[in-house]
DNA sequence: CAGTGGTCTAGACCACATA
DNA sequence: ATGTGGTCTAGACCACTGT
């Protein structure tokens, strides 16, 4: 009645589940038998069908509100989850060497756009490290990077002549929260210098606050040389 | 012992671990107590810390190996999780109304680029819909979308003339998995006259295939106008 | 109010990777 | 061989919310 001789657990559920959602037994936004009624038609424990309804209210595929039941998801909300590796892994694992090159380093007081996303002071001075990352000697990506000294104080001892900011930091320093923002630029002077092309080049960037807890550690734009791709799944 | 007047449950088992790590009581590398010690620590049961646990691994703050027990994460690998709502509901949770224009309708073998993607045969026709989406009346993004008829045939009776083939899919046919892509392009003819603009403006593709279960619903490239920005967190 | 999901518990067995 | 996380169970209480 379950299923053949597939794996138990609550995997299992989830796949049965998913199997009438796309057998159409289930239509976007039925309801659906509760977690009782289910663990008795399965044959399972209603933990192990929790477990497996609340996997797929995480992906977006059901709807749950106490009292309310389960449904199908309506509209389902799609959400792309995209990796963001160290630059140097990054490279690595597209199989090529990965160089760095330091181009600034300085402690001055940030744009009004970078204080206001930290949540710093407008007028205290930041950590700005701008550097540009190689693929098999060919640039790869301008990163320009702000430092919170008053979270990050060791960082102000730092020369960050070989060792990216990119790895120091995530090796010194989890973070808990982020926001990212993705968006394209008209290469203009700057991203030549820094990354060749010509003029007018379509590049795209990737901007990206961190937070441990309520401190701000700090903020970073990557321009990414022309014709990158930035992919995700799900 | 545990927390002060703090609610009880794994959210709070949660956030004392992670008060530890950014207290640094517990370094990125270190190994953490194993769950049933933490349990009898922190007064609950294992299954509650192993939620906990559990969450944080979710979330890349810890690492977690049978036998090798659980390490605070050496390189917190970011994800950046984006969502990808209806264009309607996007346009409207800006405040601004939304509009919808269909651009081409017809059914005839996409490039081999989309085939590949979606693992069609190269010679199946798809139906191709393009449209514009609009915001306040002026361009906002231009849908270009190709639908595969063998898993969505009711796809084939419908006009899309004015609900568009974003809001139906959803609508009709859940999926499962998706694979997405982001990039810039420099703003050529057919943007222009579609979004307006001029020649060379950078703007930001989002390309996406979805699928349910093993069956390739769509492909979609969505064009923002020139300086859209997407945005994600954690 | 009553029904649903959300969670906790105590105990158990197992898969797995490491020592 | 052994300790760890991964999971299942049966039962219980609670929080929320729709009726």
């Amino acid at each position: 009645m379950t299923r053949q001789g597939a794996p138990y657990g609550w995997q299992s559920v989830r796949e049965e589940v998913l199997r009438r959602i796309t057998g159409k037994a289930w239509l976007p936004g039925d309801p659906i038998p509760n977690e009782a009624d289910l663990a008795a038609e399965l044959g399972c424990a209603r933990s192990t069908v929790n477990r497996a309804l609340r996997s797929l209210s995480d992906d977006g595929l059901l709807e749950r509100r106490r009292k309310g039941g389960t449904r199908v998801a309506r509209h389902r909300v799609g959400t792309a989850t995209i990796r963001i590796p160290l630059i140097r892994q990054e490279v690595e694992e597209r199989g090529r060497r990965h160089g760095y090159r330091l181009i600034e380093r300085s402690l001055c007081p940030p744009p009004r756009k970078v204080a206001t996303t930290l949540g710093t002071a407008t007028d205290e001075p930041l950590l700005h490290v701008v550097s540009l990352h190689l693929a098999d000697g060919a640039p790869y990506a301008l990163e320009d990077r702000w430092i919170v000294p008053a979270t990050v104080p060791e960082a102000l001892d730092e020369p960050f002549d070989r060792l990216g900011a990119n790895e120091w930091l995530v090796l010194h320093l989890p973070f808990t929260h982020a926001e990212s923002e993705f968006l394209a630029i008209s290469a203009a002077e700057r991203e030549i210098a820094a990354l060749g092309g010509t003029p007018g080049d379509a590049l795209i960037v990737h901007r990206r606050a961190t937070w441990q807890g309520a401190r701000p550690i700090t903020f970073v734009e990557m321009t990414f040389a022309r014709g990158h791709r930035i992919s995700g799944k799900l």
